[in-house]
DNA sequence: ATTATTCCTACTTGTACAGTAGGAATGATA
DNA sequence: TATCATTCCTACTGTACAAGTAGGAATAAT
């Protein structure tokens, strides 16, 4: 379960803009979820080009989501940021079954965040087991 | 789910090592498993330092499992050489409930790669789903 | 003695992550 | 039309860690 910086950070702005009512300043971003600022900008643009968030330019611009929180799952951003997991070495003949225990490790993870939502994480702000509970 | 080449191959020595009846060398191992000769030494010298292998010198030396397959996880082959993970950065505020999502993951992955030992993988070569039936 | 092995430290190299730089494009406001 | 604040874009740099290598010392069998 490796999680990159730029995973985290992207989750974080994600999660400011869905707490949002109005359009978000990169700036903003950066200082609540504490990202360096150029990074920042960095990966909203990554975000954008996935299209999970929407922008406007110039003054009075900024960042929103594409679709509602609820609609928007973990794995949605993850995917994102952490890009295509580089394919891991052959296994020698002995090793072989191992492969069948990283698929449903993989596919385990990948359930769990894709069950996931942003509004869920947001209304498990201090309440018991997030995301437990059907959405 | 990050997985080193070291850990792939510290998993397939050990599996050589289980399906062997008596102590191996290295340089078998290393052509069995696909594993670089240099680095093969480097890896056995990692997992013996950890208890998980023993070893004896010489001509007719060889490496052998310190335990029998069966009360060896998977887990504690990765432990060693994963080694301590780094601390991933504080979490914002608004992402603060991610930190308990990350543990589930981490826990579940924990469970089952402590539950898989040598013998259920060698076990399951060629059979049916792997590490489902009780040891 | 010789030889085959393990053992040990330290080094080199490659790659991916984290973050930065410089500036162009856009759009609101006056 | 000028100004200014913002997003947008490519490319670059530094650093840390993973992957693998080098050279040789210690040990044990013959």
């Amino acid at each position: 379960m490796r999680i990159s910086a730029r995973t985290q950070y992207a989750l974080g702005a994600m999660l400011a803009l869905a707490v949002a009512d109005r359009p978000v300043h990169a700036e903003r971003i950066a200082v609540t979820q504490d990202i360096p600022r150029r990074f920042c900008d960095n990966i909203l643009l990554q975000l954008r080009r996935a299209g999970l968030i929407r922008s406007q330019r110039g003054p009075d611009g900024g960042y929103w989501l594409a679709r509602p929180p609820g609609e928007i799952a973990l794995a949605d951003v993850i995917r994102v940021t952490e890009g295509a997991e580089q394919a891991l070495r052959p296994f020698s003949p002995a090793a072989a079954p191992l492969a069948a225990i990283w698929d449903r490790l993989r596919s385990h993870e990948n359930a769990l965040l894709s069950e996931i939502t942003l509004a869920d994480v947001i209304a498990s702000n201090g309440h018991a087991h997030p995301g437990r509970e059907a959405r």
